[in-house]
DNA sequence: AAGTAACTCGGACTTGAGACGGAGAGGAAA
DNA sequence: TTTCCTCTCCGTCTCAAGTCCGAGTTACTT
């Protein structure tokens, strides 16, 4: 039997949460609370193998219970249930210790599945959730040419090879006032201060 | 014995040369002449082993008649002697066909050893004049920064790593127009139009 | 003694580069 | 619809860059 812990502050969440999950025959609620700060008594003591945590309540938010809940209950997988994929506190939960983060708009089956995936070591992060913190991640090897757009891009290339601006200007068919004003978003954007040091990045980078 | 013909305007110094090869039991001076014009018609009679030939010579060079010997008479070997190391017709004589190429202020002993090697097949080449070759031949794999000064080659890394003339004119402890003269120096010397072209130049060739 | 090459600097000059602010057109997303 | 991004372009301005000229200093070679 796996030994379940509701925490919300919706009452009709929490109890039509605590339903479905009777309905499996694996799973226990062995207790629930409607605050951050409840939860973290109840799972303290009821020691539960899995704990469904809302991320936004009004009395302490699931991040402050998660923390305080991993410090003295470590082995504890606490699964986050929020409303918004875009929510500011995503990272902060998952720095907090959260096992793995589901949408409210997720299936109760689906949530069934994430509290017996949780038991055995698997964790569960939404798509769209997952797609934030990959795009997070990559954004400390993220190198500085990765924001340029597309036509930046092409005008960085020819800085690389050497070209004027006038040069450039015939080559892409736009107008030199055009390419001055690409040149100058692409040194503020590279972090550099003229079309020299460009150059000189372009071929640090590898980019020809 | 080496059969050898003497071809020079200088009619002092045809005789002497004569009279000195024949003080040696090994040659013998088997015809001479006083332009290129006449020295063509004596060799291809004579068919000597060897040619003392000049240069410089009044009626028809010394280029011309090599050509026409070694169209009619190849196994000839013709020994070039000049007075001028530098001289422009250096190149023109060995593609002509010159077997060796001597200087006039060669010792006459070194004449002689200059003679009897070529009809062994060894030429003998002036250390200066091979030098001349020598560089000329690698000219072709020359890269253009080879013939930048130290300090010039200094200016281009500083170039290469994005930096300034102001910037390049404190890291050397140089006024910023000595940075510029150089810089100017070596965007002629490299054959390119900018400082971005010649950061480029650095990459390419990985001088960095 | 004379020549050559490298390094240094000066003045005057032209021009390309880049910054700054503004702006319109088009497309994509909320 | 509105917002945002991208791409496009304009004018103005400042300054670094580069050229062209000359010139003085060493130091090495001839």
């Amino acid at each position: 039997m796996i030994r379940v812990v509701v925490v919300d502050d919706h009452e009709i969440v929490r109890k039509g949460m605590i339903a479905y999950l009777q309905t499996d025959g694996d799973i226990e609620v062995v207790g629930q609370a409607s605050s951050g700060f409840a939860g973290v008594e109840v799972i303290l003591q009821e020691k539960p193998d899995v704990v469904l945590m809302d991320l936004i309540m009004e009395n302490g938010t699931g991040i402050e219970a998660t923390k305080q809940v991993m410090e003295k209950f470590p082995e504890c997988k606490i699964i986050i249930l929020t409303s918004y994929y875009d929510d500011k506190q995503v990272f902060p939960a998952i720095e907090a210790g959260a096992f793995s983060y589901l949408l409210k708009t997720a299936s109760a089956d689906e949530i069934v599945q994430a509290i017996k995936k949780a038991v055995i070591g698997e964790n569960v992060i939404e798509p769209k959730v997952a797609n934030k913190m990959l795009t997070s991640f990559q954004k400390d090897t993220l190198k500085p040419h990765d924001e340029l757009t597309p036509r930046e891009m092409e005008v960085l290339l020819c800085i690389g090879n050497g070209l004027t601006n006038q040069e450039i200007s015939e080559k892409l068919y736009i107008g030199i006032k055009t390419v001055k004003t690409h040149v100058s978003n692409i040194l503020s954007k590279l972090g550099v201060s003229d079309r020299t040091q460009a150059a000189v990045y372009v071929h640090r980078n590898g980019l020809l």
